[in-house]
DNA sequence: CTGAAAGCGCTTACAG
DNA sequence: CTGAAAGCGCTTACAG
């Protein structure tokens, strides 16, 4: 069956079906019956379709409908438990939906965030949703330009609507979790260590934010040292902490799973000490629960976000808000111990 | 800036321009010089493009040109490091060869991978990688009649050329590390334990097998019942451990970090006998090195399967023959111990 | 009940 | 140096 040469178009099978290409092309896309044609030449055209193997060609189908179908989605990573679930669960919904989804991963790099949206507006894609991008505006207003809606996702831009977790309260939930723990079990309070992020990433600067908030509401002073927001890297995490031996208690909020690879290095390498560690992370990971010394985790709800986001599709004159979603906090139990030796 | 109505095309800039469609055309599509049309019109034109913030319709264009540019691939999942690297390293590379990829992650479902298969095809890819495809066999049919190239990774196929991993050597090489290790930590040499995948499924099938050789090799008899492929969830894992109690050592092959999972928590929730426990796992994880018993671990090198698997794109009369790639074995050093109580 | 015709936005031999 | 024309494979008012 292999047709290397050309593929069968409504032009053959109009041969093929003695009809004219027109009602080929009405029977196959399913607007035969509006077109009131006889049911016997649609099952005709029908079953050569299927014999021919005839595939319809999308490209120019839609060229002549003037659309795309496209639903374009910009993410930094897939290797990563919160970007590779947004990508699944919006793959599944714009095809639920009966677009084509097409995403890409850009690696935080803003030029290739650019240059994705403008392949993705080449090939006129419905809308764009950015997610994570480092500069959700300068995507926003190559969109707006060439007529195609955008949407951010996970980090604000302030020219197209923005759908995003509520940092703010998460990461002050979080914050008191630690800190109760470290009461609890260790019988000390505070103030605790905030690591990884960057200052100038909105959501790290959020979640700061509420970190403050819960110390300030607790009556407990942070030193400026205690913030390292020293970036989005496991490495970048251990060496922040290389010079931190704790003799007591200590409590750490991990921005992000990326940096808790890093705490976590950093933990299991302490001579001693190590038992009297807390830490929380913000975002989830499996393995986190079997991480001694970890209190819990924050789970941003991604199905949440996504339905929101999908709701702005298509729709015009929106305003830019932001749409802020609540995230949930997954408490772990007993702490886990350090490795011995 | 913004256009809601019409998108600029080429007939608007040649009006604006004072020239033909056709030379605005070659102008955009870099044809100019050979057509020898005046620098000086180009600029003219260029800068009107700029101006309007024309982009070409790569529909229409690619339609007429009768390409795509479309490089599909579908993958299993995005959120596992393993598919998420492939899904990554695919894209980055795809577009450096000017190819636009389209990935669609099937979360292993059979009638996903192939409706997306179908998909590929209608917008007339130019070839599809079929990455751990449940059913590569049916997706390479279906291409072939339509005359799209298809290519299997990781997972092979029999109608398509395939790339995978060299799943029995490196199991062997796994499995000489965790006795080796069984027998130098804790006096103690085998049989391990099996947990984790399909047996109906090739790469388990032959993970198993290297796992066999290596006992073989050694004169250990391993027992069926200790050949644990309850398929793939931690759940799963967990609870085919959770008659497994251990009075001295043991060892397990963990197959894939899915399973890991679960053979963590079961280790963790042991009541005692978890510091004579060591495990190994095919597949990697950054966690890993950090989980008390985790003697080594697989990293299938995605980097080599992909260049392989990109050398034959385009290549016709091809036979359909199995490309192995090696993995890298990481043995992690002094085993941690487990939890206190 | 069905077909001829125009057109989606391009590209590219062909003819000056 | 440049333009008119045909055509990629479809869809859809329009006219019977």
């Amino acid at each position: 069956m292999s047709k290397d040469a050309k593929r069968t178009t409504i032009y053959d099978l109009a041969k093929l079906a003695e009809a004219s290409p027109s009602a080929v092309s009405s029977v196959l896309n399913g607007t035969w019956e509006k077109r009131r044609i006889s049911r016997k030449l649609a099952e005709r055209v029908m079953s050569l379709a299927e014999e021919q193997g005839y595939s319809v060609n999308v490209q120019a189908s839609l060229l002549r409908r003037e659309r795309s179908n496209i639903l374009g989605m910009i993410v930094p990573k897939y290797d990563n438990r919160y970007f590779g679930k947004i990508a699944e669960e919006f793959e599944a919904t714009a095809r639920a939906r009966g677009f084509f989804p097409v995403v890409t991963c850009t690696q935080r790099d803003p030029d290739l965030e650019f240059e994705a949206a403008k392949e993705l507006v080449s090939y006129r894609a419905e809308c764009l949703i950015s997610t994570g991008a480092t500069d959700p505006d300068r995507i926003s207003a190559f969109c707006d330009a060439s007529g195609v809606q955008s949407i951010n996702l996970d980090l604000p831009g302030t020219l197209a609507p923005s759908v995003i977790s509520d940092n703010y309260s998460a990461a002050q939930e979080l914050t008191g979790l630690i800190l109760d723990r470290c009461e609890k079990e260790l019988g000390w309070s505070g103030p605790l260590r905030f690591v990884g992020g960057r200052l100038a990433d909105h959501n790290t600067s959020a979640r700061l934010e509420g970190f403050l908030a819960e110390h300030r509401k607790r009556g407990i002073a942070v030193p400026q040292s205690y913030i390292m927001a020293t970036g989005y890297s496991a490495e970048k995490a251990a060496i922040a902490l290389a010079d931190f031996h704790p003799e007591g208690p200590a409590g750490i909020f991990v921005n992000s799973t990326i940096s808790l690879e890093g705490v976590v290095r950093w933990h299991s390498g302490l001579a001693r000490g190590g038992d009297e560690i807390r830490y929380g992370c913000f975002d989830w990971d499996p393995f986190g629960p079997l991480l001694p010394g970890n209190v819990g985790m924050v789970e941003q709800d991604v199905s949440a976000m996504l339905t929101r986001a999908f709701e702005l599709i298509g729709k015009t004159d929106l305003s830019h808000e932001q749409v802020l979603i609540p995230c949930k906090l997954w408490p772990f139990q007993a702490p886990l111990a350090r490795r011995e030796g």
